[in-house]
DNA sequence: ATTTTGACTTAAG
DNA sequence: GCTTAAGCCAAAA
């Protein structure tokens, strides 16, 4: 199975219920490569399939926004999430209610 | 093939 | 709480 890592973190992206963010390391370790944070946000940025990754449910470890566009674009993000449900916490996501559980429970 | 870069993360000051 | 530094992975030049 020649499963690019840019493939599954694709999918992983596109996985996130509406409502839910996840952080760039927790896309990477579903993707099976814990620690490739980073390389997980340049395939956003790359956003090659931006037309199915929701890349604005992807968020910044500690909740804040990232990347999107350029600055003023976290504004449109910010909304955007906030529109599907997730809650905020002034600028940053509230990852205590809306960080997305991969798992049940937790 | 090597170097640089990038929408990250954690630790330390 | 914010800033600086180092570590990490993958892709593009």
């Amino acid at each position: 199975m020649t499963t690019l890592f840019r493939d599954t973190v694709y999918e992983v992206a596109s996985a996130i219920p509406k409502g839910s963010v996840a952080t760039y390391g927790q896309v990477a370790a579903l993707a099976g490569r814990p620690g490739a944070a980073r390389a997980v946000g340049m395939f956003m940025s790359k956003n090659k399939d931006s037309n199915k990754v929701p890349c604005h449910r992807v968020v910044a470890s500690n909740g804040a926004l990232t990347g999107y566009g350029m600055g003023n674009g976290l504004s449109t993000k910010k909304t955007m999430l906030q529109k599907e449900g997730v809650q905020f916490k002034g600028e940053k996501v509230d990852l205590s209610e809306s960080q997305w559980q991969p798992k049940k429970g937790r």
